[in-house]
DNA sequence: ATAACATGCAACCCAAAGGTTGCACAATGG
DNA sequence: CCATTGTGCAACCTTTGGGTTGCATGTTAT
């Protein structure tokens, strides 16, 4: 299907994507958020090793690369997850192996015939 | 689902597997793997702005997470994709969008009581 | 044997990442 | 009004990452 191979050639766009979910902390405070609930920075950095500081940055590269969402109310800054975002990764992925099985099925055909 | 939290859970042991998705470059080396054949690592490197050493770095970060596999043939080394590990990678991040859906459902089945 | 080819290994460089401390600033709640 | 609470911002430090060059080592083909 054309589809795929033009998904995939997208595919090293997404790269920071990846690189923001490549980090613990981050995985972690996406699991957090996946509670569903809004979080303030301070909840969010609340039984962490790290520093407010810190997760503020975290927080921020997940932002950059939408994979969640920030709202202020009041003098708190409150954060979401953006599930949208996370399901488009999983898709580049999934492209991926498709293209694998497309290429072994043509492999396949032209062995047999 | 429970099955779905468990999986969640799981979930920050896999920050290296993002980590090495998250380089343009290996990214491009991944999708040129898709196409289902086995490369050596010069046949990577040919066509690259970056160094065969460079491209060798690049294949161990994947290797070393499982995203390649990697086996000797004569003098050269070939690669080839390893989609298990990809599509592991994509029900991860299905996983907490999942797990974002059910916080939802719960809180709206909660709310029409 | 030996020239050519595919790799491995190590030292080195520079920029980016993750983290900290310190302090200023805005919003709230008596 | 004032102490408190939630953040923002900047400087700084150390480790990791991506990349290079240079040279040694194994493997073919002729």
């Amino acid at each position: 299907m054309l589809a795929n191979s033009s998904a995939a050639k997208q595919l090293t766009k997404k790269a920071p994507v990846f690189a923001a979910l490549g980090d613990e902390t981050r995985l972690s405070l996406l699991l957090q958020l996946g509670e569903g609930s809004l979080y303030s920075i301070t909840q969010l950095a609340e039984g962490r090793p790290q520093t407010r500081q810190a997760i503020r940055k975290h927080l921020q590269i997940l932002e950059d690369v939408a994979l969640v969402r920030a709202v202020r109310r009041g003098r708190e800054h409150l954060f979401q997850l953006q599930p949208e975002s996370l399901e488009a990764a999983a898709q580049s992925l999934e492209a991926i192996s498709l293209q694998w099985e497309d290429a072994l099925q043509r492999l396949k055909t032209f062995v047999e015939e």
